[in-house]
DNA sequence: TCTGGGGTCCTAGGACCC
DNA sequence: TCTGGGGTCCTAGGACCC
């Protein structure tokens, strides 16, 4: 049997666990540059609140039932996170949980004793809401899949269920699919979702009566088999090894408003760079390609679905795969002089860091040894990651990411780092 | 005026080999 | 009219997740 333990409306809880005011009041959370809503409350969910709604266009009803609204606080929900997933490691042992996301885990209960299973999994919704102050819903039964369709009747019912679902039974895992439709399962998304609605597979259990053949034909080939034996309550998705390295490192952002100097650009592209490199140290890797695009500004058609413009691109592969961030920034740099349309605005720019090798194992070639100078860029960035680190988010950093920052984001409504910084504490009168 | 960001896995198709 | 077969490796792009 699987578990999978799901923060309720996480970054909204991180906000209110330092406003006691909030506790029975609506909340929303905005997406990075204040663009979309992307965590509610139960109670801002009542109001009709969608989730990836633009800002601007709920701005009214927010307002109107006095909404309490943030812009994301990284930092916080970051270390929360880090003490739900210590929490429930203290539990069921950490060997056991794989952490799936920055709000939820799977846990492999399947040493545990069926009759022992509700003990333990209300046993993790008390302790952690009393140790951490965010509230949390479990899923319980054979497969990953199955155990996500349990999580989500738990909190969609959580009147009946108190936040905890256990499907040991198969009479028990027919009732949930009954009452699943196939767009709010784990694995399909929109385009799957309308083809098996024109193709008449509305509910989980229809889909799960499909024969295998059929699946692979029509979701996608082994993606969708396992989909479907998943459902038919065979396990077919392994628990992931902790601390598995990235393949890709990404980082990009919206800029506050769209921007067409070049000089700008390059700032925030030396800027993402920067911090992508930061994470490629973090993992102890290198990475060998590089991978600039910028998003132009397209105008909005009245009526019809946002879309971005098309993302134009280009990467290079390095000689010599590389942490250090000037000789990223430098190759990024370049990128952005190829990619630049003099007088186009851009709403977006990101980086994205490939080919990741352990450190140790970087190759040299015949016209570039690997050594050089190596020692002391490494030194460097060490110091600088460090000092970052302790003091605070770019006390160093390199000339080129500039030090206006006329292009980086909006968020108008961030709380205080109230658990990760000193001059941030709650104050109590 | 204003529409997020960071990942993974898989497939199809092209280039190339013998 | 007829135009090998089988394999590998790589890339671009689609689909999904939170």
């Amino acid at each position: 049997m699987v578990a999978i333990v799901d923060c309720n409306s996480f970054y909204c809880s991180c906000e209110r666990i330092f406003r006691p005011d909030l506790w029975e009041h609506p909340v929303v959370v905005l997406s990075n540059n204040d663009g979309c809503i992307v965590s509610r409350t139960d109670e801002a969910k009542a109001l009709g609140i969608k989730m990836g709604e633009p800002y601007f266009q709920a701005k009214e009803l927010l307002e109107k039932h006095n909404v309490a609204v943030f812009s994301s606080n990284y930092a916080l929900y970051g270390d929360m996170s880090r003490r739900v997933m210590d929490t429930i490691g203290v539990i069921v042992g950490m060997e056991n949980v794989e952490i799936y996301s920055v709000d939820e885990c799977f846990i492999d209960v399947s040493k545990i004793a069926l009759s022992q299973l509700k003990d333990v999994a209300e046993s993790i919704r008390d302790t952690v809401v009393k140790w951490t102050g965010i509230p949390v819903s479990v899923g319980i039964a054979p497969t990953k899949v199955l155990s996500k369709v349990a999580n989500r009747l738990a909190k969609k019912h959580k009147v009946v269920t108190q936040g905890v679902l256990i499907l040991d039974t198969p009479r028990k895992v027919e009732q949930a699919l009954h009452k699943t439709n196939v767009e709010d399962i784990w694995g399909v998304g929109r385009k799957y979702a309308e083809k098996l609605n024109k193709m008449n597979i509305k509910t989980a259990y229809e889909l799960s009566q499909q024969d295998l053949q059929w699946a692979v034909n029509h979701l996608g080939g082994v993606v969708g088999e396992r989909l479907v034996r998943e459902l038919k309550g065979e396990p077919c998705i392994d628990f992931q090894p902790p601390l598995s390295v990235k393949k890709m490192i990404a980082t990009s952002r919206m800029f506050g408003k769209p921007v067409s100097d070049i000089a700008s650009i390059k700032e925030a592209v030396a800027t993402y760079t920067a911090r992508a490199a930061e994470k490629l140290r973090r993992q102890q890797c290198v990475a060998q390609t590089i991978h600039v695009y910028l998003i132009p500004k397209v105008e909005h058609v009245q009526g019809q679905k946002f879309r971005h413009g098309a993302s134009q691109g280009c990467y290079v592969k390095l000689p010599v795969a590389t942490a250090l961030t000037n000789e990223l920034t430098k190759a990024a740099r370049q990128l952005v002089d190829s990619i630049y349309k003099s007088g186009q605005l851009y709403t977006k720019a990101g980086v994205t860091l490939s080919d990741i090798i352990p450190d140790t194992a970087i190759q040299g070639n015949l016209f570039n040894a690997p050594t050089t100078n190596k020692a002391a860029g490494n030194r460097l960035m060490q110091v600088m990651d460090n000092i970052n680190f302790s003091m605070r988010k770019d006390m160093l950093k390199l000339a080129s990411i500039g030090t206006t920052q006329h292009w980086s984001m909006k968020c108008k409504f961030q709380s205080p780092r109230f658990s990760t910084r000193w001059n941030e504490l709650i104050k109590v009168q």
